[in-house]
DNA sequence: CCCGAATGATTACACTTGTAAACATTTGGT
DNA sequence: ACCAAATGTTTACAAGTGTAATCATTCGGG
């Protein structure tokens, strides 16, 4: 509804399945997530509503069901909440926050590469 | 309460205040948080009141006001939100995380050589 | 010693979030 | 054509959050 939807944790599950798999019904975005959350299929089907309230989905009728899709590109979003956190838990400061990822992280070796080109990029630009 | 105390964005704010001047008195963080805040003094009492409730803060009464002190560390806060962070907005992915915070960061050069440096010394361990 | 200023405690209130049940409608299969 | 199953809509309700005002207490200064 605001120009800048903000999407709690639970939601977040399901605009993950609706990035992934857009065009996407209720009844898939259920069967998607009841493996990894315990949530039942009436609290899935709120959510969804709840995003739809917020302008991060929009729906197409198909019969007798919706097709969903994201009104919100997940890059966006990603920089968005990506923001807020970097501010609120690393008082803004990209380093420490990349310091203390790095750290707590487990990487592949090809994954570690690839940041360190990344960051000689960055470093030469 | 928990053992898992959730802080809320604005508790946050607080949090931070604390970690960085423990013990500190409620004057003292309104104080250092009247600028980049909006909020009055009243707010920032409700959320010291609130911590000390969640178990974030403990307090010792010194004449006639309250001497703060943090009651988890800033670094297994920081630990737990980032977790949640992780699994939330990049399903649980480091690689894809530290890319998206190398590339939107604005690095000095020396930050970028110690992460450079981290990298490094995280693979060939 | 008394009072105002500072500080803490209590109360308020709307909005969000997690979690769902109950109700209504539509539709595909028999 | 009718019904059970699927799908969508409405309602619920407690806890958490943002934001603060008001009430109570206490200490320091005159």
């Amino acid at each position: 509804m605001v120009d800048r939807p903000e999407i709690s944790n639970s939601e977040w599950q399901v605009m993950n399945v609706i990035w992934q798999h857009q065009p996407v019904t209720a009844g898939k975005v259920i069967k998607e997530l009841s493996p990894s959350q315990s949530w039942t299929a009436a609290t899935i089907r709120t959510f969804l509503h709840r995003l739809v309230k917020k302008g991060a989905l929009t729906y197409k009728k198909d019969g007798n069901r919706y097709l969903y899709r994201a009104a919100i590109t997940r890059a966006a979003t990603i920089k968005r909440a990506s923001r807020s956190f970097l501010s609120s838990v690393f008082g803004g400061e990209s380093a420490p926050l990349l310091t203390h990822f790095v750290k707590s992280s487990s990487l592949t070796a090809e994954q570690i590469q690839e940041l360190r080109q990344l960051l000689e990029e960055k470093e030469s630009q």
